[in-house]
DNA sequence: ATCCGATGTCAAT
DNA sequence: TTGACCTCGGATC
């Protein structure tokens, strides 16, 4: 479930329950000789930024990057089943990565330059949303490619981008160019209200009250990753606020929803 | 038992 | 634009 919002609430559950030494291991073994570097220190913090996770440890950090499988979990100490890259573990909370795309050690230089090259993180209160404007102002792209580039926007990823452009009633294909100021100013303000509720939530929930199914007189509807959305996975059913059929399209490679007749040009 | 897709990214065409 | 990679669970045979 790797959207920037879950790696900003992997940091703060990380930073609020591993106080001490850490017991820092790879069961699956592709970590281990790393492992073994920082393992018995104390965790001098953890910070996400984008979709990547900076577990510090001194002047060495685990970078990790869950990919599109990979996932963390903070538990309570129990017998981990599966393939476990990595185990981060203290007497009262364990934390299990698998399937990341990335967890490898880097130091304060290599930390620096993953960092360099993201734009601004909408969960970050240091972000400048004018660097992402810039760019957005000077691509033919459309804005729904934009969206999914880190390093125009670093931490949304494919149902933040199908849900905030509902929301802001934007066609996905607009040319970042084409894109009006004031609706780049929505999006952005949008995004960092979503993506904040993700994190206090730890779920992607973008229906307004007055459009929920409850609301419309449906039945409830929780899509599979864990909250309520208007389109995304939800092609040929009808949208929830004018009913037509919602589509679906390859947009870089990612499957794109959207309503064509609330966000028509 | 096997296949396929998934909230992502990179390298090779 | 496609394929590869990481792992798991639900759908399908």
């Amino acid at each position: 479930m790797p959207e920037g919002h879950v790696l900003h609430r992997l940091a703060g559950e990380l930073n609020a329950r591993f106080t001490g030494p850490v017991v820092v291991s790879s069961p699956q073994g592709r970590f281990r000789a790393e492992a073994a570097l920082v393992d018995g220190r104390e965790m001098t913090g953890a910070e996400a930024w984008g979709k990547h996770l900076f577990v510090g440890f001194g002047d060495l950090a685990v970078h990790i990057h869950l990919g599109l499988i990979g996932k963390m979990s903070i538990t309570r100490p129990a017998d981990p089943v599966g393939e476990v890259r990595l185990r981060l573990a203290t007497d009262e909370w364990v934390a299990v990565l698998r399937g990341p795309q990335t967890c490898r050690l880097v130091d304060d230089d290599g930390r620096q330059a993953l960092i360099a090259k993201l734009g601004p993180d909408p969960l970050r209160s240091d972000a400048d949303p004018a660097r992402a404007w810039r760019r957005i102002q000077a691509s033919d792209k459309p804005i729904a490619a934009l969206l999914m580039d880190q390093q125009v926007i670093a931490g949304a990823g494919n149902i933040y981008r199908a849900e905030v452009l509902f929301r802001s009633h934007v066609d996905p294909r607009t040319p970042g160019r084409r894109l009006p100021p004031a609706t780049w100013t929505a999006i952005w303000t949008d995004l960092v209200r979503l993506m904040r509720d993700g994190v206090r939530t730890g779920r992607i929930d973008t229906v307004r009250p007055e459009h929920t199914p409850t609301a419309m007189g449906r039945p409830p509807r929780v899509d599979d990753h864990g909250g309520e959305v208007y389109v995304y996975r939800r092609a040929g059913q009808p949208c929830l606020v004018c009913g037509t059929e919602v589509q679906c399209a390859s947009v870089v490679g990612r499957n794109l929803y959207w309503c064509p007749r609330c966000q028509a040009a």
